[in-house]
DNA sequence: TCACTAATTGAATGACTATTCAAAATAATA
DNA sequence: TATTATTTTGAATAGTCATTCAATTAGTGA
């Protein structure tokens, strides 16, 4: 029996740059071909469809970032640190020439009016990350201050996703980012 | 010669409504036809094309919303208590049934990889709104101050746009802003 | 080496896309 | 009322979309 000739990470690679920097409905199949190298048939035999190609993409985009953001957390000298580490690479990232937000925030925007299981698959993940940073937090600050505190930091990161996208703009986000989050022990 | 039947300003609304809840590439001219009752022809010598009425459909809609802000703002008995009243709505808006963000965020994020002129007109009036809110802070504090705090409540906002599509969020989304703008005279 | 199973191929499918246009209808002007 | 300019109509156009599938190729185990 034959096996598969490509690999299957190195394709899901290549369907993330593809989809995050376009989205969903703008993505097109043919699109997929050229990016992947694989003909229609393969893609199909593997991924099932758009949808499931699109989910696995989504899938390993989650697991790389979430990934990081522990490994940043618990190397880090202290729960702020890490939390200052992530934000300024948030803001670091903005700077990049093809800046493409976050694609589980561009997701969850694009597929809301759907309500499918992409849009719930992004959304979930979104609040995974906002449960870590509370967890972090709940070992310096109490329940309460560390949930708000979880909270404002999402808000700050989500902000800093759609704002990053104004050009020249990373120092001017640092400077709000200090103003709002002025607890976190900034450099 | 004969008059146009339809109002143009309704036409748009609904276009609005539509472009607002799909995004551009997810809207397609045949729901754009049962939305507005236009046949096809009468819309494209209108509009020209699709791409002429999603831009009247955010000119328009950025209109009301900066006419809106503007209102508020000069009716408030201070800056800071105009500027709450604004960010409570942008919170009380995303407890609504059809939540859909902001449109001009879902089209900067989605339309930025085409770097097209709708992006540009999006961008450029989401950066009016952090100029409104400077002009306004710099009656009350130094031009250093005016700059990072519109800054800060434009990563706020930002941040309810994309944090507000969570169910039930709304009060946590509410201490998350005390936390992130303290500065400001919460109730 | 042979038989079996799975993967690849790429043209074909039918549905949907934005847009056009000649003909008909309409309303303002002369 | 007749003329003229404008708008409406909706079927038609050419292209793109996601997806399929029979034929071919290739790897595996006996």
């Amino acid at each position: 029996m034959a096996r598969a000739q490509f690999d299957r990470n190195d394709v899901i690679d290549k369907s993330i740059d593809l989809f995050w920097e376009n989205g969903f409905s703008a993505s097109s199949m043919k699109e997929v071909v050229q990016a992947t190298g694989l003909k229609p048939g393969s893609i199909y035999l593997a991924f099932g469809n758009k949808e499931g190609l699109f989910r696995e993409a989504l899938v390993r985009y989650a697991q790389q970032r979430m990934t990081q953001m522990r490994d940043i957390l618990s190397n880090a000298k202290s729960v702020g640190e890490g939390i200052c580490t992530i934000l300024e690479g948030v803001v670091e990232e903005s700077t990049k020439e093809n800046y493409c937000s976050c694609f589980l925030i561009k997701t969850r925007l694009e597929l809301a009016a759907e309500k499918n299981e992409l849009y719930e698959f992004a959304s979930a993940r979104l609040g995974d990350v906002e449960a870590l940073f509370e967890s972090y937090l709940a070992k310096e600050f109490n329940e309460k201050i560390s949930q708000q505190r979880a909270t404002s930091i999402m808000l700050h990161i989500f902000g800093v996703r759609v704002y990053g996208y104004q050009q020249g703009s990373a120092d001017r986000m640092r400077e709000g980012l200090r103003e709002g989050l002025p607890w976190l022990p900034w450099q």
